[in-house]
DNA sequence: TCTGGGGTCCTTAGCCCT
DNA sequence: TCTGAGGGCTAAGGACCC
């Protein structure tokens, strides 16, 4: 009954970190790290240099420095990984209707509604070749997973890495997994890995024995079920490839924690504007507002209100939070602020309910009147900054040099030099072309001149505010054909 | 220098209604 | 009129994923 393995699933290796890594030749087998840089930052991804030091996603920074110091450490670009992933997801598609992107990375596609697999030979020489266009279209590798269903191709594509493919064929699934550690299966994390720990179960083949009712006494109707199936390697999930948003959020850690309860507001408020940029330009609104509130012991609460119908109207929102605000005690510091909007509607509508809740609520609150930080209100945009794509309102994540940067009320405050000079972002000086950001501080800001097609290139240093130097666009990681190319 | 950001799904509990 | 069961909704928290 099993299905010939025609389920893909395609992971890219260490992406953000591999693509600077094509992005930068000088960073080419090095150790590089990609995260928050600030002092709150944790890794996004490690490339496999760093990782020999012991170095992995969602370890905090300072750790991660302190293993490997001489690694480089980038903030992250999501432009350029944005535009690679587009580049990915388009040979994906070639190959099926049935694309599911699970993330930037990583993606399923059902081969055989695509009509390009139907047994084991047919589906490998389609990732074969497929892993073949995606170095040849960015320069990067990734690994191939073939299986069954999502859940195998999924283990298939783990199993493979780095740079490799991986087919299970049918009847061979349950001797496979046997003896895998249960952390392999989608799923489990640290607490119910845990939690089966204890009772003896460590393996896939342990999980397959326990029995489902067992299962389900620990943890629960629906993932016990779930998971005692996976141990049996049964998994009927189809690939999806159109799926509907359920919520929409932002959030900031503060690189110190926030006491002053007019801040804090004025930081509800800032990020309910960002949140409803965010909302609106995914063609969205909701009626749930969500406010979430992390404390100086790492504590997190959330409190919740539901409107009486959808909006996507930055004052309703940003009221709905303060009011959600007063609900909370924040003495002892507060060090992440979120903002959500969940109960989404289809697409946006003028919102009748919302706008007489508005008007019926005197709109005292707005200017000032409440406590609310000057500036705040009233910015009437809302509308999302493009250029580092949701980033910039983190604040002080460019903060290295000691400066006092989160207890500035506005984040226009920073340093401007730290502002504009990320480490690893793009820039172009005027005599000596493209190049990118080795480090900044102090009145300066290193470059190092190289494109992704190039030799590994000079370092030089400027004057942060050196007229000749400016930011730029990333360059494509594949060298575009020049004019004088075609014969 | 302990612990990001953006999501999804599940569970539990209380309330209201039938 | 009282009581209980069950469903739907809301709120809060937690686990997990990339």
């Amino acid at each position: 009954m099993r299905a010939a393995p025609t389920i893909l699933h395609l992971d890219m290796d260490a992406f953000y970190a591999s693509a600077e890594q094509a992005a930068k030749p000088s960073l080419r087998g090095k150790p590089v790290i990609v995260g928050g840089l600030g002092p709150r930052g944790v890794v996004a991804t490690a490339s496999y240099e760093a990782r020999r030091f012991g170095v992995h996603s969602a370890m905090p920074m300072g750790q991660a420095r302190r293993l490997c110091p001489n690694g480089a450490y980038l903030f992250p670009r999501f432009t350029l990984y944005r535009s690679v992933s587009d580049r990915v997801m388009e040979l994906l598609r070639a190959l099926s209707p049935l694309v599911e992107p699970l993330s930037l990375d990583e993606a399923f596609v059902d081969l055989e509604a695509g009509g390009v697999a139907f047994d084991s030979a047919s589906a490998r020489a389609v990732g074969e070749r497929l892993r073949a266009e995606i170095r040849a279209a960015t320069g990067l590798s990734g690994s191939v997973g073939l299986a069954g269903s999502k859940m195998l191709a999924k283990v298939a594509s783990e199993e493979a890495k780095p740079d490799g493919l991986m087919l299970i064929e049918p009847g061979t699934e349950r001797a496979l997994l046997a003896p895998m550690p249960v952390r392999t299966l989608p799923g489990v994390g640290p607490a119910t890995g845990e939690h089966l720990r204890r009772a003896g179960i460590t393996t896939v083949g342990d999980l397959a024995e326990a029995g489902e009712d067992e299962l389900v006494r620990m943890l629960g109707r629906s993932h016990g079920v779930a998971l005692h199936r996976m141990a049996l390697g049964l998994d009927d999930r189809a690939v999806v490839a159109e799926r509907d948003a359920k919520s929409v959020s932002v959030e900031d850690t503060f690189d110190v924690d926030l006491h002053d309860r007019v801040r804090i507001r004025f930081e509800v408020q800032r990020l309910a504007d960002r949140c409803v940029g965010r909302l609106r330009a995914s063609g969205h609104s909701g009626r749930t507002i969500v406010l979430k509130v992390r404390r100086y012991d790492f504590s997190t609460l959330t409190r919740s209100e539901t409107l009486r119908g959808p909006t996507d109207d930055p004052a309703v929102v940003r009221e709905a939070a303060g009011r959600l605000l007063d609900g909370v005690d924040t003495t002892g510091g507060v060090r992440l602020l979120g903002v959500g909007v969940s109960g989404l509607a289809d697409y946006t509508q003028e919102d009748l309910f919302a706008q007489t809740l508005a008007a019926e609520q005197p709109p005292a609150a707005e200017p000032g009147g409440s406590g609310g930080a000057p500036g705040a209100s009233g910015s009437p945009g809302a509308s999302e900054v493009p250029g580092f794509l949701g980033l910039p309102g983190v604040p002080g994540i460019f903060g290295v040099s000691g400066a006092p940067v989160a207890a500035e009320p506005v984040q226009e405050a920073e340093s401007p030099a730290e502002r504009r000079w990320p480490a690893g972002s793009d820039v172009r000086h005027a005599l000596y072309g493209p190049g990118w950001v080795q480090g900044s501080g102090i009145g300066r800001v290193t470059v190092r001149f190289e494109q992704p097609w190039s030799p590994p290139g000079r370092v030089r240093t400027f004057l942060v505010d050196d007229p000749e130097l400016e930011p730029s666009d990333p360059l494509p990681l594949i060298e575009p054909p020049q004019p004088g190319d075609v014969a």
